[in-house]
DNA sequence: TTAATATATAGCTATATGCTTATATGTTAA
DNA sequence: TTAACATATAAGCATATAGCTATATATTAA
């Protein structure tokens, strides 16, 4: 399979941001399942502020998407990217964020008012 | 093919590495050819201080590793390094650095003084 | 040994980054 | 409309980073 090649300049930008722990873990969970801001507070420990700050990012470059369903807004990979691929392709290569998706589901936020 | 994986903290610390133009430039060559400190010093608009300092920071990850050959040391990609596999796969996103190369070649540092 | 060349290290500075708290905005339900 | 909840934005601060210049170290050749 031929791959697109991504401009340096634009790949040294997708890296910088997928080198950070929170955010890469971020992405590695995106990969399973969507999620909330209020879902990644279960599994991060940080304001959500700092969340909310990272997902901008990640959005700003065009890796993730968004998606409001009421009061939430979820948030999923963006497989039109130019960048899915080489994320793709990274992800690969660290384990599967089993864990904390299970956090996640065990905690449920988006559930706790019963809506 | 099943890749080892490697723990989210130190391949956030790769790519942040990696998320750098310089350094994902200089690994791309790398990937190409050898190269010394005098040559990048051909390709990239920087003092050679800066260079040493970006190849120390890929050495001391383990990225690359350097030979002594009389005057001058070899950088090279370390194969051995279990973070070689998801280098190599970033790279096949990025194009080849033909033009790096052949200006490298041309002003063939290395020969200058006959040696 | 001395001079020239190649590379590394030290120390400095400006900017970028990631976090925080405080506050604003948007949505739902009473 | 008001209260509660979810998320975003603003502003500030501490640390990290990438560059620089000056200098040290290592090698080669005269």
């Amino acid at each position: 399979m031929l791959k697109s090649t991504i401009y340096v300049d634009r790949a040294a930008t997708v890296l910088k941001l997928l080198g950070d722990k929170t955010r890469l873990t971020m992405v590695a969970i995106l990969k399973q399942r969507e999620c909330c801001v209020c879902e990644f507070l279960e599994v991060f420990d940080m304001s959500q502020p700092s969340i909310s700050q990272h997902l901008r990012k990640l959005k700003d470059l065009g890796v993730v998407k968004e998606e409001r369903r009421g009061q939430w807004i979820y948030y999923s990979l963006n497989s039109q990217s130019d960048l899915y691929g080489l994320i793709e392709d990274i992800l690969e290569h660290i384990p599967v964020q089993t864990e904390k998706i299970k956090q996640i589901e065990n905690s449920n936020p988006t559930l706790r008012c019963g809506c």
